[in-house]
Parts: C-alpha cells; sequence; structure tokens
DNA sequence: GTTATTATAGAACAAAGTGTTCGGTTATAG
DNA sequence: CTATAACCGAACACTTTGTTCTATAATAAC
C-alpha cells in the first residue's frame, strides 16, 4: 500500500540476496542487512519478525514464479513432463539477478530444499507412466532429488549448456521411462 | 594420551551429538555444549577452536569406518559396487547411538554433504561399467545424490527395510546398468 | 493545501553468546 | 612422590539480538 513499506521491502530483500552470495546465511547478521540495506535497525523489525522469516519470504519469492500454471509451450520431441521441465530451466536462466550465485552459495542447500519440494509436486502428477517396482515416495523422491542436482550441475557449467540436453541428461539417468 | 583428555573430548562430542539430534546447528550454542557435557569454558575451547571445528571432527569421526579398506563380504547375487553399499547399509545399522538422528535433523543437510563426497569416490571407481552418453562428472553426482537418497528414506523408515532391499531400489531407479 | 496517519531513523537498552585470560585445583605419568 | 598437564570457573571485552522510545518525514485522504 504505501510506497515506503513496498520500497523498504524490496532493499531488505535485495541486500540479503546479495549477501546470501558472498557469505554463509548463518554468518549473516541483522546487521550486516541493515548496512547493505541502509535501513534502520526498528524497521527490518516491523517488517521481518526474525531473520528465518525473512529467508521464508526469499524462498517463496524465488519459486513463486516457477511452477504457476501458465500453458506451457512444449518443445519438440518431449512429452508434457518433459516440457515442464524444460520450461522452468528458461523460467531459470531469464532471471537474470542472483538466483544461481545463491543457489550455489554455502547457504544453497537451504534452497534446494524448497526447489525439491516443488518438485516432488511436480513428479507426483506424473506418477502413473512410471514403471517400476519401488515405493512411490522413494521414486518421487529420487526423481525430485535427481533433478534438483541436474539444475545444480547445470548451474555450476554457467548454464553453457542448453535446458533442453539438460533434460536428456536428466531422463537418461534417472529413470527407466515407460 | 591423558584420559583426562579423552574422556573430556568424548563428552563433547558426544553431547553436541545428543543436541543435534533435536536442535538446528546454528541454535546450538558452546553453552548448551558445555552445559551438557558438564565440561568448562575454557576447557572446550583448548579442545575445539571453535564450533565450526567441533563439527568438522564430527563428520570425520562418523564416516571414517564406514569405507575402511577393509575386505567386504560378498553378498548373494550382487556385483562388488552393490556389496560394498550394502555393507556400508550394515555399517549404518550398527551404529547404535543417534546417527539416524543425526542425519534426519535439521542439521542433517550438513552431514549428508560429507557422506555425497565419500560417496562420490566410491562410483568413480566403478565409473567404467556405466554405459551412458552423459557427462563422467554429471552421471557420478547423480549416483552419489541417488544413493543419499535412499539412504535418508531407509532411515526415514527406521531401517525396516533390509539393506539389500535398498540397494537394489537404489539400482533399478538410478541407472541403467551394463 | 491541510491534516491525520503511518513508516522510518536511530539511539538506548537488556539479554545472551563468543572467545580469551588467569589463578587455583586435581588427575595423571613417570 | 613429584612434576606436568588438564581441568574448572570466574571475569572480561566484545558482538549480536530483539525491544522500546522519540523525533522526523513521507504518504493518503479529504
Amino acid at each position: 500500500m504505501d510506497r515506503r513499506q513496498q520500497k523498504t521491502r524490496k532493499a531488505i530483500v535485495q541486500a540479503f540476496r546479495k549477501l546470501l552470495t558472498r557469505k554463509r546465511y548463518d554468518r549473516i547478521t541483522v546487521q550486516n542487512i541493515l548496512d547493505e540495506a541502509n535501513v534502520g535497525r526498528s524497521t527490518f523489525y516491523a517488517h521481518f519478525e526474525t531473520k528465518d522469516v525473512l529467508l521464508e519470504a526469499l524462498c517463496s519469492e524465488l519459486f513463486y514464479h516457477f511452477w504457476d500454471n501458465e500453458q506451457c509451450p512444449y518443445v519438440g520431441g518431449m512429452d508434457d513432463l518433459e516440457s515442464q521441465l524444460c520450461h522452468a530451466l528458461y523460467h531459470l536462466k531469464e532471471e537474470r539477478q542472483d538466483l544461481a550465485g545463491i543457489l550455489l552459495s554455502d547457504s544453497g542447500e537451504l534452497f534446494m530444499t524448497y526447489f525439491k519440494q516443488h518438485l516432488y509436486g511436480i513428479f507426483e502428477q506424473h506418477v502413473s507412466r512410471f514403471q517400476t517396482n519401488v515405493p512411490t515416495d522413494f521414486l518421487l523422491n529420487h526423481l525430485a532429488v535427481s533433478f534438483c542436482e541436474a539444475v545444480r550441475w547445470w548451474l555450476k557449467q554457467e548454464m553453457h549448456t542448453p535446458p533442453e540436453r539438460i533434460v536428456q541428461y536428466f531422463t537418461e539417468v534417472a529413470i527407466q521411462f515407460e
């Protein structure tokens, strides 16, 4: 509502993101954030009850746009699951800023956990097309983690490899598709 | 050498392990450890320069015994890689104490990272038997993470499933073996 | 434009944690 | 038995946290 609120909140989150790329989460102090965001102490606590709450907020913000229900364009030679995954990778690539830096930072694991949860949901919707004898939750967890790691690998390569090939690597290695 | 040293060190590590099962790493204070271990402040710092160093020490301790070069008994119907993995699971199960609690705790990710590194090395020794077109480091990372997650799943089930079947799940899902 | 509202800055604060130092005590090795 | 070395615990300076307060300034509503 109030423009000041938006501005402050944005400054805090932005500062936090910046700090995360070069410092471990539990080493970042509120004071660091205040300095970087150029914001008063009481102001920070008016917005975020604690540092953990700020982290939570950032996580939602980071992954909110990825899995919106928008129609996802089909990619040549891929089924709808593969297209969806590929689509997510394009999203990731478009996200300029420092997302990659955060995901690869010492605190990256923190965010990967969130990412994993999203992926679990995605694969759950397509679980019927996998042919296997292992328990379902075992399978879903495996798929989510494997794709997550594929993304991490991709980010480490600075996203040189095209998204389509990453998806291809993933499908080749992660599971025998039906 | 001195029995007192051993006793103190053991008390600290033990207290730390106990705390880890019910509290996140970065929320555990040195004071907590002192109280739990019933050890003086200066004594703690005489043993461990910092809390992070203690963590490091615990990690080595936890995984040191897993991958010793001892001859690893073959399990019926398994090749040597599978036997080795199976062997590790038996080790894990024998480890009474609170290892499972730690690996599943809020700080578990911290230890899983170590575990992953060990596994990477294991699979590296057997990389030749995998038939795939993906980059080698991609493949190895995938295998390490996948097995790591299989273990996590297993621990969550309180290790009801026999180790042999976990390895079987893993091989079924993780990669097409040659 | 004027006014009432609301966000912010920043100082001050208590509480808790960190890592160090030091003198006194007690267990251990030889 | 004695010298050594580990331990205890108090005290310390320092950092961080989260709260409270007052003064100031931006905003919204009229």
